[in-house]
DNA sequence: AGCGCTGAAGACAGCGCTGTCATTCTAACC
DNA sequence: GGTTAGAATGACAGCGCTGTCTTCAGCGCT
């Protein structure tokens, strides 16, 4: 069967291609008999319209980018199942386009690549919604866009918000409540905002507890499963080493553990260990971990619909929605014996 | 900047339209002179061709669609780092398509999609490259693809083969090269045809080494941990419980050591691991996991740069090249005491 | 000098759609 | 019944490029 164009189709439902144009975009004043006439007509030639015409004459796309740089496959692969499904909804296409935030041409190269592959507008995800000249670039060269970032209330950007502080304090929290006093943090890279967000969250819920801070149980890590490790061993090897040990995320939590094992530390029996994330890692190691779930897939999803929205035009949306997280309570943290 | 048009190049350049566009495209027959001076216009002006435009009017887009039905995040990704790194080389976009190859309509659902979005070309990958009526479909409606498959002689699809049996045989010849003779094997999910040859690798060592092959130590996985879970206590309690455990793939090779652990059984001491694939998890487990490295970036990269390359009208490339898979022993396995 | 020939460049017609504006129809009102 | 606002439809010009065909200059040959 050869392709279908717009002409055959208005030849067959016997009007004229504007009207078929109509009744495909969804455009109101068309008949309902109309209507259905053309869309008979679209079934029995199986027309699928011609993006690129549609592209060119529209001057629009349908067409987003996603762009990120974030090493965890998990985390890439949930964003782009949310984006997805919003894209499928509304009959979008995704270019994926991982870059790196540090990149001195990372700016020019973003600008360039939206005009070069003609994206609609681009969802910007940590840390490339962290980094301030991304941001403005877009801004300035008016390409739509939405974050997905931690809350803020600068910037009048249009993002979906995370409560990373909120679920920080939440598992401190968790902590303090199962009796630890000395709990150890590992912080996350500092190019991440969210990062920083966990860890006022932690310093907030000792504050509120009237726990004792402490400067040395802070250490920064940098994401990886080895730097959790290395953290793991400052905090460790020290004479009074903490009782628990809250890592702002899973793969530095499964780097505390793996050092635990090798010295001997019995989770949780000897030390609570908790990340953040929930990544499947979470489930895979032993004991599983107490984490907090944040739903990435549920919040690209939402990104998308909102930039979807605001390219189709709609402007009355919710600005800044805030995806709640949740706590996961398994077995890697225990009451203080 | 207002974004130039082919037009403003042709009249800073002095010449026409149609010779910008010999020089964009990298066409033949333009001096030399005049190609440079063309070049200066379009640095000058930043033109950047419009993606439709050119598409309508030359009847390609540019993009290729990666399609794929597959769990492991990190095999997704390590699968799309690698076709972007062709894509961006060659100036070609991505469209990603997961899909569920069980859905009965997913012929219809392929085929339409790669109208839809006017796909150039799309690479296939396991398990859809192994369900042939996707490829039958593909080939029907004429539609240029690359698979990544195990390597196969029939069907003349073009495609990127692995040596899944061949690195079997090497893993099994490893543990019995350690002294091992009682070696569980846990077979992958069976509508990948990459894990059947996993087994029968397996299954050629033992008839090469002559180690007597017992039915009974064959058990039948699904990929995922928990599967790998239930297939390790399926081994291990028996009365005579393999000495090693070669798992499938890692996710199951981890929910071995998990059940070895909860049993108390001594890894590599009391019982050798190996898995298949090398992901991330193989190192975040304790003892890290000895198993198979195979390059999925570069056999992605290779798949997407044939196709591209037949998309561009070449054929005399390599129609079947097979990247080669490494063994990477770790600590999960050691000599039978 | 006249011939054909090749390489370099341009003219021109669309690709299949959408935006704009003109036109026709419908129905509600006086 | 005549008007008229507004809804429904159509005519038409391009969006920015590429494919095809044409033109023309320059060259070697007889």
């Amino acid at each position: 069967m050869p392709k279908a164009t717009i002409d055959d189709v208005a030849g067959l439902a016997g009007v004229s291609i504007k009207t078929v144009s109509r009744v495909v975009n969804a455009e109101p004043n068309v008949r309902q008999a109309t209507r259905e006439r053309v869309l008979n007509a679209v079934r029995a030639l199986n027309y699928r319209p011609n993006a690129s015409a549609r592209s060119l004459a529209g001057d629009r796309s349908y067409l987003i980018g996603l762009l990120y740089d974030n090493p965890s496959a998990n985390y890439v692969t949930d964003l782009q199942y949310g984006v997805l499904a919003a894209c499928r909804e509304q009959h979008y296409d995704l270019l994926i386009h991982p870059c790196n935030y540090k990149h001195s041409g990372i700016c020019e190269e973003v600008v360039g690549l939206v005009a070069q592959s003609k994206m609609d507008g681009v969802l910007l995800t940590p840390p490339l919604s962290d980094t301030e000249t991304v941001v403005a670039a877009l801004q300035q060269a008016r390409i739509p866009f939405v974050s997905i970032a931690p809350r803020q209330s600068d910037e009048g950007a249009v993002c979906v918000a995370t409560d990373d502080h909120q679920a920080a304090f939440a598992m401190t929290e968790h902590l303090i409540a199962l009796g630890h006093r000395e709990i150890g943090f590992i912080s996350g890279h500092p190019d991440h905002r969210a990062m920083a967000r966990r860890l006022e969250g932690y310093r907030e819920a000792l504050r509120a507890f009237d726990v004792q801070p402490q400067q040395h149980l802070v250490v920064q890590g940098y994401n990886s499963f080895e730097s959790g490790e290395a953290c793991a061993r400052q905090l460790l090897l020290r004479k009074e080493p903490p009782s628990a040990i809250f890592a702002s995320n899973d793969d530095m939590a499964a780097g505390v553990m793996m050092v635990a094992h090798q010295m001997g530390i019995a989770i949780p029996a000897g030390l609570s260990v908790a990340g953040f994330d929930d990544t499947p890692i979470a489930r895979q190691i032993w004991p599983p971990l107490t984490t907090v779930q944040q739903p990435i897939k549920a919040m690209a999803e939402t990104a998308a619909q909102i930039l979807i929205g605001r390219l189709r035009g709609q402007t009355e949306i919710d600005t800044a929605p805030v995806i709640p997280s949740q706590l996961v309570i398994r077995q890697s943290t225990a009451v203080l014996p």
